[in-house]
RNA sequence: GCCCCCGUAGCUCAGGGGAUAGAGCGCUACCCUCCGGAGGUAGAAGCGCAGGUUCGAAUCCUGCCGGGGGCACCA
């Protein structure tokens, strides 16, 4: 019996005892069961009894004791208790457990899936890091947060693009060209320019790909460096996403929303919304209208666009292209744009709250053997993704970063996470993930054939440790669904932690599942396996939506 | 001044209104000649402060304190 069937058991019953007379309320759309803390109080607990005391205007243990007289008729349902104030907890009859590996060895890899997102269609814009030099340790975590925040939500049935808008246009890119140019040359580092050793390589590199530039005229030169400059910058950034596990789908440029038209229909767009106005010389969109403290300026007196005036028009853009809902994944120091990314929406005719999403992560702080690192892009003081992958390995970045809720503003040890220990909880979860594999190997090797479920008592599987593993896979489905819905990708790296692999080392450490020297077959070495296998595909699954393998050996 | 995020064990972090607040590291004491010990068991140790809402608050609301990040006709 899984979660949720016993949480269609336990709405059933709900439903009984209203239709029977003996409970004056209404259904709640909500009827959940959830894992209790202290194992005495059963497999699954609810209080629901507790919820609905009020508006049945009776005392909460009164409902409880109704609604457990109904649920203890539940196939599957060994016992129920109230306790405490009016808790309903529930144990599940032992083979009525072992149902949940069938269920996971039914659905395979798409085990924890479920189709609450199906027919979504959304824009996932992450990373987006300026193209003026290699992606920094800053812009990683939303690459492992990103990616896994796409994978999470293609689990929940959306189609999902993911996106990486490149600020080609603006005074940095022609920072970026003068310094290429300048280092080229051989001269000094232009005022605010940049700086770091990689200018000198990617200088080289737009050299080698056209050797005559440095004898055009300096203005042939310098445009030549800018777009040569912006192709090397974004093959390294590309590459580098690429060695990290992220596949962008679309990488847009700002530049092209001028090319395009896109920056025209969207002014259009907005005026014909009726949120356009002209004063001071420039051209305004009121954001105030809907709730954002001041005016933006589109069209700046001189003439030219604002970078608000791109934003409008990608936003518009990202619409036309059919997207029912537009993530933005922005780091804390853009948390003054959502305000006006709102109203821009409302000021082209959409409803925010249906098709905007920002998500606004906090920064990373880099330590370095406990002690600060400071980063800069133009000084050239920084750990880049290739420096912290080099260090640590895509797997434990990945999973390091991942594990956080973004909310929080996190302290990265490059040492610690460097460690290839027990300290790194990336390893303890892989670690369960290779048990399983390597006594699923060994059986094969040992020539018992993997059973299929149909075979299998899975009434056998009665030891506490089993019953812990059983309890825990079962949850899997519903914590893919939560992170999925609350946007928080860690809970699944939590949940890894905690429950699966956890239960899985213990149920090792007490479970022996092949026999040893001469030792027969035993009667529980089927259903074992076919635990081992469930735990292993959760635990690959698992994996699998933070974007790190589930080696076979380590 | 205004806005956003955070404050939970010595450290790094979980904890969607529910029962005795969890994990890893570190610390203390144990277990293993056994399918891979990168394990397991036990212990010490914590919700910044003050109010409020609620049958019930780490969780929701208000104020304060502390830390971080923002408030351009910059990009």
């Amino acid at each position: 019996m899984t979660p949720d069937e016993l949480a269609a058991a336990l709405r059933a019953a709900v439903v009984a005892a209203v239709d029977a007379g003996e409970l004056a309320v209404v259904v709640p759309g909500d009827v959940a069961v959830e894992r209790p803390k202290n194992r005495d109080h059963g497999d699954y607990a609810t209080s629901i009894a507790l919820q609905l005391a009020k508006a049945a205007g009776r005392p909460p243990r009164e409902v409880a004791e109704l609604l457990a007289a109904r649920l203890r008729g539940a196939d599957g349902v060994a016992s129920v208790e109230v306790a405490g104030p009016g808790f309903l907890n529930v144990r599940l009859a032992e083979a009525a457990l072992g149902r949940v590996a069938v269920s996971v060895l039914a659905a395979g890899a798409s085990y924890g899936r479920n189709d609450a997102l199906a027919g979504q269609t959304v824009n996932l814009e992450f990373v987006s890091a300026n193209p003026t030099g290699p992606v920094h340790v800053g812009s990683v975590r939303w690459a492992a947060v990103g990616d896994a925040m796409a994978r999470l939500l293609e689990a929940s049935g959306a189609k999902v693009t993911r996106e990486y808008y490149v600020n080609d246009a603006g005074v940095q890119i022609d920072r970026f060209a003068e310094s290429l140019l300048a280092a080229a040359s051989g001269g000094p580092t232009p005022e605010d320019g940049y700086a770091g050793e990689y200018v000198g390589e990617w200088a080289q590199r737009v050299l080698d790909r056209e050797p005559g530039l440095l004898s055009l005229p300096p203005d042939d030169a310098l445009e030549r460096f800018r777009v040569v400059g912006l192709q090397v910058a974004l093959d390294e950034i590309r590459s580098s996403l690429t060695e990290f596990g992220v596949e962008f789908d679309v990488w847009f440029s700002e530049a092209s929303l001028t090319e395009s038209g896109a920056v025209d229909r969207a002014l259009a767009r907005l005026r014909e919304q009726g949120h356009v106005f002209e004063a001071d010389g420039a051209v305004w969109l009121r954001t105030t209208d809907f709730g954002d403290d001041k005016d933006r300026v589109l069209v700046k007196s001189d003439g030219t666009g604002t970078y608000f005036l791109s934003d409008a028009a990608y936003y518009v853009d990202k619409r036309a292209r059919g997207f029912d809902r537009c993530i933005y994944m922005l780091g804390a120091d853009h948390h003054g744009y959502v305000g006006r990314l709102r109203a821009l929406a409302a000021c082209a005719g959409d409803d925010p709250a249906r098709t905007l999403e920002v998500r606004i992560g906090q920064l990373v702080n880099v330590l370095q053997a406990g002690q600060p690192v400071k980063m800069s892009k133009r000084a050239g003081t920084m750990v880049t993704l290739e420096d912290l992958v080099g260090m640590t390995g895509v797997d434990a970045a990945r999973y390091t970063l991942a594990r956080s809720s973004s909310d929080t503003t996190m302290d990265l040890d490059v040492e610690l996470v460097t460690r290839q220990t027990s300290d790194n909880p990336v390893f303890y979860v892989q670690y369960a993930a290779t048990r399983a594999a390597s006594v699923l190997r060994n059986a094969g090797e040992m020539g018992i054939a993997e059973p299929s479920p149909a075979d299998v008592d899975l009434s056998l599987l009665t030891h506490p440790r089993e019953n812990e593993l059983l309890l825990a896979l079962g949850e899997f489905p519903r914590v893919v669904a939560a992170a999925a819905e609350l946007r928080e990708p860690h809970r699944v790296a939590r949940y890894l932690e905690e429950s699966v692999a956890k239960a899985a080392q213990r149920f090792w450490d007490e479970c022996q599942v092949l026999p040893k020297g001469d030792e027969e077959i035993a009667a529980t070495t089927a259903p074992r396996l076919l635990l081992w296998r469930a735990a292993r595909t959760v635990l690959e699954n698992g994996l699998g939506l933070l974007g790190v393998s589930a080696p076979e050996r380590m």
